[in-house]
DNA sequence: CGATGCACGTTACAACATTACATCGCTAAA
DNA sequence: TTTAGCGATGTAATGTTGTAACGTGCATCG
């Protein structure tokens, strides 16, 4: 089976659904809302890790986000207690790992849950993301047709952005 | 515009091309041939590097390498020899990193470049890759349509392979 | 009140990666 | 033949990322 060298071109899939994308304290209270939901705590530590993760641009590593914290708090906060929190947020979906990057990215719609495509900046370091729910699955769907489980994808792009181009 | 729940089945795609799929000694003749056509050297210690690199079931860190080279010299190889050289390897595609592994892996047709999507096991570590050239199309098409430039997609899949599942 | 559980603190360490500079051996120009 | 240059590797130090083990404070509930 051979494709015509077409059958790869972009179509531009929208996911079938609508997002409301946070920003700010609003993502903040949807934070909160979605790590109820999952029957977790909104301490005040969770509110000041969440709080600056979301004030990245780019991903940020767990050791960039205790110093912040540390200096919002005037007491220090060990990478240890950051990392704790932030698989907190993996697991519940209030962020986001850039494997590729060593890096985490608050996820601007919490409580939404699908595979997303970043695409990663390498002169600026910036992240954006796709969502793009034919592709992932389809990626699931390989993935499982080699006989594996419990699928995790894991998609990035490394990169120019059109701004540095 | 919305896609039907069934358009995102696998449809098992192969590549239009075949790979003579390498192992042993016949895998090392491959890759010296790959790196000399490169216009580098093959040294002793890139062939030795590459030949424990080749052994490795599973991806494996510079760390690991740099040990059983070490064995294998009888004198010590410092992790920096190793990343310096594996670097190498990975721009002239004759091993790949495993961003969600921090780890490196053979590639077993090197000579033949396109991109390639991991399946990391979480339980044994092994990992296999699947090569389905339409849906790595599809995910540069994806980035560039973002406005990238010069992509590098990065796909892997972290799950539960057959054995272990 | 005492027991339990959870969040967080503290310390130490392990694993991964890079930087700067030194040395060695080869080759090509003087 | 010397020597200047260059690529490959060695050495040492350091930076970054991630985990383990265990202690403390605090709320809840019997």
């Amino acid at each position: 089976m051979i494709d015509p060298p077409h059958a790869n071109a972009y179509i531009g899939h929208m996911a079938a659904h609508h997002h409301h994308k946070h920003a700010g304290a609003s993502l903040a209270q949807a934070a909160e809302a979605a790590l109820v939901e999952a029957g977790e705590q909104w301490t005040d530590m969770r509110s000041d890790i969440f709080a600056v993760l979301a004030t990245f641009e780019k991903p940020a590593s767990a050791y960039d986000i205790a110093d912040l914290v540390s200096q919002r708090r005037g007491k220090r906060v060990a990478p240890n207690s950051v990392y704790r929190i932030l698989d907190l947020f993996v697991t519940t979906n209030l962020a986001r790992r850039v494997e590729s990057a060593n890096a985490y990215i608050a996820n601007s719609h919490p409580g939404c849950l699908h595979d997303c495509i970043f695409l990663i900046c390498d002169s600026c370091g910036t992240a954006t993301h796709i969502d793009d729910d034919a592709l992932t699955m389809s990626v699931r769907a390989a993935a499982e047709h080699a006989g594996f489980a419990q699928v995790r994808p894991v998609i990035e792009v490394r990169g120019k952005c059109a701004d540095c181009d």
